[in-house]
DNA sequence: GCACGGTCG
DNA sequence: CAAAACGACCGTGCT
């Protein structure tokens, strides 16, 4: 038999809100509402088995127009913020359980509720209406039985027509009538004065209705005769307004409620989106079908996995056709250092296992090739790393088709270093055990039994054949196809290239360097000790801010959570009172270069090749920029000549070679151009203006020949501030003027693009509605923050969204002018090679006949890369080291 | 492992 | 009023 539970939304959540204590999730949004709803909902589920649910949600958008849920106050007021932000995660997770939400626009949840029940009661159905509001007692019959909750939504008690006459010894019809008498103060529902509960249930033992009482007030003595007498006609509107309006024209039917079972590939994500540990324990025991299973791990029997010999080598050999996935697990951060633990090779009926020294041996060379032939596609987890693994090792790795971790970093760029596990989890499939609990984690890493080994890799391999098929699903609703199998997948191949071919540091000169700062040290550390008159670590920032601002008094500027701040801006402003001030700043900027770039960079030059092989990481940063890591050639100085020559030590790798470096003249604001279609921004490029002297004369108003350096120098930091999503106070901060001067700027800024302040409205309104920002190239950003009450995490998300579609953008562009470089240089069969990549530069190193060619070549497939309704400009240069290439 | 500070785009 | 620019990595000190 059919059974619907039929839930007052607004008044379940605003229950919950108070009932429960405060909860945010990591992030700091508000859940409580949340949980106490859900956990009221699967205990419902699981208790009453429903094959129908629908959740009656008051039209309009944050505000409680309606009256019954809020007698828990006794008084009206306003949702708090922290409950309104939970609606849409409320509707979010309803919608992922796969239930039925419904709202008309002019109609509460009561005249919902009251509707429905009304039409299941003509039907012949069974159903449960779930509600705080007594006033829905009125509703109860053989069908309909109202359950209402108890503190708060923990504890629901059940009420039929009988429960309603043990209670109040009335029919549920009464119920109006009991309202119309003692009112409700918080419903504005004024009933008669002096009439409480007591009298009013007295009064209708005894007549009936409110109707039958009016008629006999003369039986009635006293005051009461004259209260009643007097407010006749208020009892009868009361008892009109306590009346739930039952025909509200629904477009809902039947259909639309129904309720197969908790889905877990779509509930289990949503779960822990929220963060809600313990609801998603209970899940296993509501969710239905596949899900059952879902906690548990393949048993290794099904997963028929062999390991291979020399012996069963053909056996392999035979089933090569057949692989599909593979996996390759390592060892060490460091994927050019990575020790290979393990391989996978699996095909949907069986897997195995081969050794890496088998691989590399004889007796692997026909499976080795198949790991080398680019026309073979694989499929697996985090291939970049594989494929430089493996290079190290002497194999050959070509034709990545399919990566989960690039597919997973597309669909969710901010959730950090997804495993295979993780994966897995979010999609609801057979659970695996965690590589920290197989292999143990940081020193105690230990790799475990070749069975033990096996085994677990192979239940990898099966889970990422899985994953792949919804990561294939996903990736074409969210029309990421293009951005993927066109962009992503084919840079990664790439940036191996460029890794593996690495960049030749000069080590003699490096060192040379390095001398010449440790004498300058040596000095400053003096001279530092002398005028401190005592000798400590200057590179302790406590004990630097004990001497500075204990010792020797200066003015505390800033405060770090942890004591006196030291950074450079402050040092800056202390410089006038103290000459020891100086030398700080100056020690502060050799120790950089001499630990990070000189130390750093001597180790991690490779000795066999006198060359650092930096790793790009793909799936790092929310925007879709690349990262670098060991080391990272990313943040090699330019701005300060002592640092900058730290980039003459990198050097062609091949004698009478250049290094040419070109880079994009303003991308971001070009870009910006582009997606605001601001008008008086699009001309500045389109002439190809000096785009900051440009930005003074609109925004001052003047000529350029009026522009000084200081008008040129504020509008520079305003071009920044809009492309980081401006603030006043960032502004300020920056440019360290007042705030409301600050302030003016931007206004004045936006007077005059106004195009770019329409495309800044635009996208923070995009991102409340959807949850996220797009690229051009539609690469996705969520912020889960965007409606939170808090002020700092809502800005943050407010901020991004403005930005993330900038920086995001013109990732996407210098990327595919990666890919486009690649071909050029395989088409025109130049020996020149792509060497780094730094965010919006590229650099290269190229015989001396090739010098002219790439010149011309190089900047105009940056410019080509992606067409825009602004040209895109790349300046080029070239010498013979880094430092030259300027 | 976290806090701080500094380097880049 | 609050609190603040966007995105990264890495070395040192200290718990």
């Amino acid at each position: 038999m059919d059974k619907l539970i039929l839930i007052d939304g607004n008044g379940i959540i605003y229950r919950a809100f108070f009932a429960m204590p405060p909860l945010t999730n990591s992030s700091g949004v508000h859940t409580n509402a949340v949980y106490g709803f859900t956990n009221m909902l699967l205990r419902l589920i699981e208790e009453e088995k429903p094959t129908h649910i629908l959740v009656a949600f008051d039209a309009g958008k944050v505000t409680f127009r309606h009256e019954g849920y809020q007698d828990y106050k006794g008084t009206r007021q306003k949702t708090p913020p922290e409950l309104s932000e939970q609606f849409p995660l409320m509707k979010e997770l309803l919608q992922a359980f796969g239930i039925a939400q419904y709202e008309l626009e002019g109609y509460e949840a009561d005249d919902i509720i009251g509707t429905v029940t009304k039409l299941a009661e003509q039907e012949n159905r069974q159903v449960i209406v779930v509600t705080g509001d007594k006033d829905m007692l009125q509703l109860a019959s053989d069908h309909i039985k109202i359950a209402l909750t108890r503190k708060g939504v923990t504890e629901i008690e059940m009420y039929g027509p009988e429960q309603v006459m043990e209670r109040y010894g009335l029919t549920p019809s009464q119920i109006t009538d009991l309202k119309g008498l003692m009112g409700d103060t918080s419903d504005n529902i004024p009933g008669v004065p002096g009439v409480g509960e007591k009298t009013a249930l007295k009064l209708l033992h005894q007549y009936g209705s409110v109707e039958e009482l009016l008629a006999h007030t003369d039986e009635l003595k006293g005051k009461l005769k004259e209260n009643i007498e007097t407010h006749a006609e208020s009892a009868r509107m009361s008892k009109q307004l306590a009346t739930i309006y039952r025909d509200v024209p629904l477009t809902q039917t039947w259909e639309h409620m129904k309720f197969s079972g908790l889905q877990a590939d779509t509930a289990v994500p949503a779960l822990r989106k929220l963060e809600f540990k313990s609801l998603l324990e209970r899940l296993s025991l509501v969710t239905s079908g596949e899900a059952e299973v879902s906690e548990q791990d393949i048993p290794a029997e099904e997963l028929n996995v062999k390991i291979v010999t020399e012996q069963n080598m053909h056996e392999l050999e035979g089933a090569l056709s057949q692989i599909d996935v593979l996996h390759v697990e390592t060892h060490g951060d460091n994927p050019h250092q990575a020790s290979i633990v393990g391989i996978i090779m699996s095909s949907p009926e069986e897997q195995f296992y081969i050794p890496i020294e088998l691989l590399k041996s004889d007796s692997g060379r026909k499976v080795a090739e198949w790991f080398a032939d680019s026309k073979i596609s694989k499929r697996g987890y985090d291939l970049h790393r594989t494929d430089l693994a493996l290079h190290w090792h002497g194999i050959t790795f070509a034709g990545a088709s399919f990566d989960v971790q690039l597919a997973a970093y597309l669909l969710d760029p901010t959730e950090a270093n997804q495993e295979i596990s993780d994966l897995a989890r979010k999609y609801g499939l057979p659970s695996l055990p965690l590589d920290e609990d197989v292999f143990g984690k940081g020193a105690k890493y230990k790799v475990p039994s070749e069975d033990v080994l096996t085994v677990h890799l192979a239940r990898k391999a099966a889970a990422l054949r899985k994953i792949i098929s919804k990561q294939e699903e996903e990736l074409r609703s969210n029309e990421m196809n293009r951005l993927f199998y066109d962009m992503e997948m084919p840079l990664s191949r790439i940036l191996a290239d460029m890794e593996k071919q690495g960049i030749s540091v000069h080590k003699d000169d490096l060192r040379a360097l390095g001398k010449e700062f440790e004498e300058q040290l040596d000095k400053l550390v003096q001279q530092i000790y002398e005028i401190a008159e005592t000798e400590f670590n200057i590179n302790s920032p406590k004990q630097l801010g004990e001497i500075l601002f204990d010792k020797l008094g200066l003015p505390v500027i800033k405060k770090t959570k942890t004591g006196y701040s030291t950074d450079a801006e402050v040092l800056e402003k202390l410089a006038p009172y103290h000459d020891i001030v100086q030398f700080i700043l100056q020690y502060r900027q050799l120790a950089k270069l001499q630990s990070t770039y000189v130390e750093g960079l001597l180790k991690e030059i490779r000795p066999e090749t006198g060359k650092v092989h930096t790793y790009y990481r793909q799936t790092i940063a929310a925007t879709g920029r690349l990262s670098s890591q060991f080391p990272n050639l990313q943040n090699i100085p330019i701005r300060l000549e002592e640092g900058r020559k730290i980039r003459k030590v990198f050097v062609p790798s091949e004698p009478g070679w250049y290094i040419l470096a070109a880079d994009y003249s303003q991308i971001e604001l070009r870009v910006l151009a582009h997606i605001s279609d601001d008008e008086r921004l699009k001309e500045a490029f389109l002439h190809d203006m000096d785009i900051h002297t440009k930005t003074a004369m609109d925004v001052f108003g003047v000529k350029a020949e009026e522009v000084d350096a200081n008008m040129r120098r504020s509008a520079k930091a305003v071009n920044f501030g809009i492309v980081y999503g401006i603030s006043d106070y960032g502004l300020s901060q920056n440019l360290n003027i007042p705030r409301k001067e600050a302030a003016r700027f931007i206004e004045q800024y936006f007077e005059v693009f106004q195009g770019v302040r329409r495309y800044m409205d635009e996208i923070v309104k995009e991102a409340k509605r959807d949850g996220y920002v797009k690229t051009l190239l539609e690469r996705r950003r969520y912020l889960p923050d965007i409606n939170a009450s808090n002020f700092n995490l809502r800005s943050f998300a407010e901020r991004t969204a403005m930005n993330t579609p900038i920086q995001g953008t013109a990732a996407d562009i210098i990327k595919l002018a990666m890919i486009q470089m690649d071909q050029a240089l395989q088409d025109h069969r130049l020996k020149s090679r792509m060497l780094l990549q730094v965010h919006d530069e590229l650099v290269f190193e190229v015989p001396e006949d090739e010098l002219e060619t790439m010149k011309k070549l190089v900047p105009e497939t940056m410019e080509k890369a992606l067409p825009l309704s602004v040209p895109l400009k790349a300046e080029v240069s070239y010498g013979v080291n880094w430092y030259e290439a300027k």
